[in-house]
DNA sequence: TCGCACTTACCTACTAGTAAGTGAGTCGCA
DNA sequence: TGCGACTCACTTACTAGTAGGTAAGTGCGA
């Protein structure tokens, strides 16, 4: 089995930025932290990203494709709606652990300052989301694993949010136990009486 | 009846900085943004908040108690536990409408970033919130109006951050139509088959 | 020897914060 | 009543530090 291919600087840098956007987001550091981090200079990273709007872009690309692969994962994965649904919420949870935010729930609290090009990812990333659990809700209640009233749509962005929320205030105040709590009854909001 | 004192620069100061950590974070406003507005020099505002930590304290305070006496307003009207979750969840939308977030949760996503101080203040306004949704969910549980299981304050905790986390989505993807149908599933996790 | 990946050295714009000063108003007292 | 001492609210002019960004140059491997 041939190693892993030593990461690019690019991705270094990526890896960095993107550890710090989860956890002060992308107004809260500069290119000087990330240049620390990682012993280079400021300029090496304008070599690579030559605007840090471009960083913005290409962090969230990444972000959400990965987030996607992740998701297609548990699709493809032989568990009930239900079991589905506790493994999206284990996504978020997974990110509580390491003292982070989902990059787009902290960049949505940033959006008014975001450049254009990232704001546009941001909402493609959470009409993504809304589109992937619709789906599993929908195909949940048709085969009477799930139970819930109304559009699925609505019911995706309800739990969208509610872990989103759930993220952002349980770092604060509550941590992961009071995560795992809230976020039960977030998802109940689909298998109520299931 | 006499007229309305006219409000002193601290207080015009006060309106300005709220209305912009609102919209884009406490770290994304400067003096200088808020001098412009009210005409005056930075110095000024060094002059009433010495500094920014101290006006950032200060905006808290204002707001936590505001928010405070919102809350004891809706707990005085006669009205069912229900109607009261829902007047709870008006707040929220009230601010949406104005393209803002609730205070507390754009610091939440600032908190790595926020002064010690403000970190409390932060802490506190949630706790303050879980404690009143708590209580009124309690008393609607006892009183056969709401129906729910669990410890209420983890149904307070999931309805306070399924609200935040809704504002905060819906601002970028949905707007004020998609978060009444958002919050409304929220709120049916205390009011299930009631 | 070419060019990729990077550094050195710099720039401009902006950040919070400060020191010193000003004019208007108020207070205490002879 | 009048006047000196003082305060309040504010401005002017400045600081040190940091932000993102750039132009020119260097070293090294293919």
């Amino acid at each position: 089995m041939a190693p892993p291919p030593s990461p690019s600087t690019a991705d270094l840098i990526l890896d960095a930025a993107e550890r710090r956007a989860q956890s002060v987001g992308f107004n809260g550091f500069s290119y000087a932290d990330i240049a620390d981090e990682l012993k280079v200079t400021t300029a090496t990273i304008h070599y690579h990203f030559s605007a840090k709007s471009d960083l913005g872009a290409d962090l969230l690309e990444r972000y959400t494709r990965r987030f996607q692969d992740a998701l297609a994962r548990i699709s493809r994965r032989q568990i009930s709606p239900a079991e589905q649904l506790r493994a999206y919420a284990r996504l978020y949870e997974d990110v509580l652990r390491e003292g982070r935010l989902c990059l787009c729930g902290i960049l949505a609290a940033e959006y008014q300052t975001l450049p254009g090009p990232m704001r546009e990812k941001v909402v493609a990333f959470f009409a993504e989301n809304e589109a992937w659990l619709a789906k599993l809700l929908a195909v949940g209640r048709e085969r009477g694993e799930l139970r819930f009233a109304g559009d699925p749509r609505d019911v995706a962005m309800a739990i969208t949010c509610g872990l989103e929320g759930t993220l952002l205030v349980a770092r604060t105040f509550g941590g992961v136990a009071r995560f795992r709590a809230a976020a039960e009854i977030v998802l109940a909001a689909a298998k109520a009486a299931a």
